[in-house]
DNA sequence: AAAACATACCCAAGTTTCTTATGTATATAA
DNA sequence: TTATATACATAAGAAACTTGGGTATGTTTT
């Protein structure tokens, strides 16, 4: 799936942000969401995902918690201590980016308007 | 220099924007008007910064022009036709891209406000 | 005078993060 | 029975960086 090459390194701070906001999700779940959200804009590629999950959680981030449902079985991840804390610290970084940018690219631009 | 991770993407535009605005600029000119434009929160690594220039003028975007300075050598990128027509593409694109990131990661966010 | 910093260009090795392609498996719809 | 949807995963390669060099001149600080 997909075709949007922009801005590597968002992708951690998305998945941190739904979970925070979720509780609770497999991994289909994220792609299905981001797509839904965006109005099939951004697709999160199954290739990106699942590195980046099990990353996550190798960093401390996430635990995991497999459940069967209707013979299939779904990889529940979600916040650990830490993955709360870094989901602020994740959030401003990439919010002061995008300010930062829209100072370089639009001059005109000032925090707090349109 | 630097210590900025993300950006991943939209060094491109951000070169083509400032040449759209300023008609001519050297590569060492636009890490510091990014330093600028920024107050120090973005500073352009001359590794990045360089092989970039190289590739939007292998690409046609761009074209140069060297000048003597003080003794100093100086390389001047100014846009070619192509590279006027790229800065609306890339800038929509990534506009676009920021706007999806806003509606993943703030369900709140409405375009045109705050 | 020497050292440090600023200006100004460049490249190469390595890392991270992605894309693309592939594989496994079950369930349902055409 | 073929395609699509659900659901996980890995591996090769590409792209865009970071880090760490190198060259050279001019200025400021110690």
């Amino acid at each position: 799936m997909s075709n949007n090459n922009l801005i590597k390194g968002s992708l951690q701070t998305i998945i941190l942000k739904l979970l925070e906001e979720n509780e609770k999700m497999y991994g289909y779940e994220i792609t299905q969401r981001v797509k839904e959200l965006t109005e099939g804009e951004i697709k999160i590629t199954e290739g990106a995902l699942y590195p980046a999950l099990h990353k996550l959680e190798a960093e401390g981030l996430l635990t995991t918690e497999i459940q069967q449902v209707d013979n299939r079985v779904r990889k529940y991840y979600s916040l650990t201590k830490n993955g709360q804390k870094e989901v602020s610290a994740k959030m401003s970084e990439l919010q002061s980016f995008v300010g930062n940018l829209q100072r370089i690219l639009d001059p005109e631009w000032k925090p707090g308007l349109a």
